[in-house]
DNA sequence: GATGGCATTGAAAACGATTACATAATTGCT
DNA sequence: AGCAATTATGTAATCGTTTTCAATGCCATC
C-alpha cells in the first residue's frame, strides 16, 4: 500500500500547489472514493483493507478536516454556547470551566460570551447563537431576559444555571437559595446578632430569592431584616455599605448575595474603619479563595461551583436525546462554612439567645 | 413592496413544513436573486430599491444567516483561538475578557482552551484550531511547546501571551519580568530583608524569567537568592512552603511568581502558623482582589491585565493584515504595589540599610 | 448614432464535507 | 441451486452561502 501512495507522485506535487488538502486529495492518494474516506474517517463500515489506505493516506498527505463544511453538511454544530454576566465573576469561572470539561469531553465546542447584565447584549448573543446553530446554551440570564425566554422560539434547548426562569418553561440548575439565606440567618442569630441587614443584587432572580430567603428566615424569629438592592458589582456594593455606615442606625451584621458584593462590602468596612466582626459582621455567598484569606475569614455559603458547571452540561445532553420531556430543575446545596467575620458577638444583649451559650 | 410580499404567501405557507429559511427563501420573497440577497446582507453594490425589499422580505421570513455555510464559503471563519493553562487563573480570567471584548467589537468569535499546562493538550488543541480554520490564535504556551512552536506550519498566526518564544519566531506581548522581579527585590531590600527565598513555576518560560530577575537583582548586591522550581499550583506551593519552614535554615522574605502561587504561599504560612510579615514577608505577582484583603495586604507586581490581552488582540489583527512584517514583541512593565506582607523588617540587623531608615 | 465604461443584476459554479441512492459482491437460507 | 438479505463501495446530490462571470441597461463621449 506503500507503494500506491507512491505511484501516483504527480499527485503529491499538485499538493504543494493547491491551498489545502480535502478529502478529495486524500480518497485520490488513497484509491478510494471520497465517500469511502469519509465513511473511513467517520467510523462508518469501511473494510480493514481501505481503511488502512485511508489512514496512510491521510497522514501522508496532512489532511485536516474542515469543521465548517462538516457542519453545513452533517446539520450538527458540536458547538454549545456559554453566556455568562462577566467570566472575572469566580462563579461564572468556576463553572465554565467545568462546562468546558464536559463539552470537550462529548467533543463539543463551547463559545462564551459575556453579558455584562445587560439584556440588549443577551438578545444580541441569543442571536448570534442561533445563527451559529449551535447544539444548544448553557444560560444565566437576567430576570428581564428570563421571563420573555421561549426555548421553543430559540430553536435550541437551553439550560439556566444559578438563575431560574418562570417554573416548567425550561431546565435549570440552581442553588436552594431559600435553604441558604436560612443557614446563613441562623448561624448569624446563633452567633448573637439581631440587626442583620443585607445587600441584594437587582438584576437576578436569584438575589431576589437570596433576599426573599433571609426575610422569611427572619420572620421564623419575629425578626426583620433591612434589605437593600444594588447593582451587583462589588463597587455598588463597596459603595452601599459606606452610605449605610454613615446612618444613625446601623447593622450588626450584613449579608451579601454574591461574591462580588460580598468582596465590595468588605472593602467598604474597611474603608470605613469598623473592625469586624467586632463592629460588624459579614456573611455572604461564594466561597472564593479570598474569602478564607480575607480580615478574620468570611463566613460563606459555598456553592459546588464544578457540580453545578458539569450539571448543566449534563442535562443538556440529556434533554438533546429526549427533546420531549419535562423541563426538570435541579436545586443544589449549598454548605455553611463558618468564619471569623461571624464569631459571636461581644455586644449582644446578655438577655436573650446569648445565654444559651 | 408589501404587495410584492404579499401576492406569493403560497411562499408563506411554505415556509411553516421546512426546517430553516435561507438566503433562497429570502430572494423568492423579495423577488430577486440569491446573489442580490447575499449582496444586500453583506454591504454589497444593491439599489437601494431592492435593498429595501431584501430588508423587508428578511424580516417577514425571520432569516437567519448559516454562519458555518458563510464560513465554508467565504474561507473567513471570523473566530480566533484563545489557549490558555486555567481559566480560573485570574490573569488569564481577566485576558480572556479583555481578548473577548476585543474580538466581539470587530466581530469574531473566541474559542477558549484548557491546557493544564499539559503539552500533550496544547497540541491537540492547536491541531482542533487548524480543523476549525481559525483566524488566528493567542496562546499561553509551556516552555516545552513554546521550543517547537512553528507558525508558518500551523496556517494562521500566533501571538503569545505572558509567555515568549525563542525570539524573533513569534509575535508575543509579555511582562518586563526582569524589570518587575528587581522591582520586588529592591524593595524588599530596602525594607530589610536579606535571606529571600523564591518559589517559581516550572512550567512556563515566565517562572524561569522572573527567577532569573531575582537572582540577578541580588546579585547586584553581592546576595543569593535561594529558589525552589514547583508546578504553578497553589497546592505545590502551600506544601513547598511547609516543606520550607520546617528546614533549620528559613528565608525571611519569599516571592511567588504568580498569583496562585502566592495564594498557596499564603495558606502555607498560616497553616505553619508564621505571622506575616514579622516572621516572613510575602511578596509576588498578580493584583488578583484578594492580595488587597487577605492579611495585612500583600505585597505584588500588578500586571496590566485587560491591556495584555487587548494588546494581544491588537497584534493579531496587525498580523493579519501584514503576514510578512517582521515578529515584535511588546514589553509591558507592571507596578509595584507595596503593602502590608512586607512592611518594614525589624529583626533586620541594625548596622545596615535599616539605618537609612 | 454608435461605442466604451460603469453600475446593477442574475445564473451558475464553488466551498469541503456528508449522505441518499445505486451497484456489485458476498453471505445465508430454503 | 436460487433468491433474499447483507455488506462494502462508488456516484452524485446536497447543505447554505459567496463569488465569478456574463448580461443588461444607462450615460457620457467622440
Amino acid at each position: 500500500m506503500v507503494l500506491d501512495l507512491m505511484h501516483d507522485h504527480d499527485n503529491l506535487t499538485e499538493n504543494d500547489c493547491k491551498m489545502t488538502v480535502g478529502i478529495k486529495d486524500v480518497a485520490r492518494a488513497a484509491g478510494v472514493s471520497v465517500a469511502t474516506v469519509s465513511r473511513a474517517l467517520g467510523g462508518g463500515p469501511v473494510s480493514d483493507e481501505l481503511r488502512k489506505k485511508v489512514e496512510a493516506a491521510v497522514a501522508a498527505t496532512g489532511y485536516l478536516p474542515n469543521l465548517s463544511a462538516r457542519r453545513l453538511r452533517s446539520q450538527h454544530s458540536h458547538t454549545i454556547g456559554l453566556i455568562v454576566s462577566d467570566i472575572r465573576n469566580p462563579f461564572f469561572t468556576a463553572v465554565s470551566r467545568a462546562v468546558e470539561d464536559a463539552a470537550y469531553a462529548v467533543g463539543m465546542r463551547v463559545i462564551l460570551c459575556n453579558t455584562d447584565e445587560n439584556p440588549q447584549k443577551e438578545a444580541m448573543y441569543l442571536r448570534l447563537m442561533q445563527e451559529e446553530r449551535v447544539t444548544g446554551v448553557i444560560f444565566a440570564p437576567t430576570r428581564a431576559t428570563a421571563q420573555k425566554l421561549d426555548p421553543h422560539q430559540l430553536g435550541f434547548p437551553v439550560v439556566l444555571i444559578d438563575r431560574a426562569a418562570p417554573p416548567g418553561q425550561t431546565d435549570a440548575v440552581v442553588l436552594d437559595n431559600a435553604e441558604a439565606a436560612s443557614l446563613l440567618v441562623e448561624h448569624l442569630l446563633a452567633q448573637g446578632y439581631r440587626r442583620i441587614g443585607g445587600l441584594f443584587g437587582n438584576t437576578s432572580t436569584t438575589g431576589a430569592e437570596r433576599h426573599a430567603g433571609v426575610v422569611a428566615a427572619m420572620q421564623q424569629h419575629g425578626l426583620q431584616a433591612e434589605a437593600r438592592f444594588i447593582a451587583p458589582t462589588p463597587e455598588a456594593a463597596e459603595q452601599a455599605v459606606r452610605d449605610w455606615l454613615h446612618e444613625p442606625v446601623q447593622p450588626e451584621a450584613l449579608i451579601a448575595s454574591n461574591g462580588l458584593v460580598l468582596l465590595g462590602m468588605l472593602r467598604g468596612a474597611r474603608a470605613a474603619g469598623v473592625s469586624i466582626p467586632a463592629q460588624l459582621a459579614l456573611a455572604g455567598f461564594d466561597n472564593d479563595n479570598w474569602t478564607e484569606l480575607a480580615g478574620p475569614g468570611l463566613t460563606v455559603i459555598e456553592q459546588p461551583v464544578y457540580d453545578i458547571g458539569r450539571t448543566a452540561m449534563k442535562m443538556l445532553l440529556e434533554r438533546l436525546e429526549d427533546p420531549a420531556r419535562s423541563a426538570r430543575k435541579v436545586v443544589l446545596s449549598g454548605k455553611l462554612i463558618a468564619r471569623g467575620s461571624t464569631a459571636q458577638h461581644m455586644a449582644a444583649p446578655a438577655g436573650q439567645d446569648a445565654a444559651q451559650h
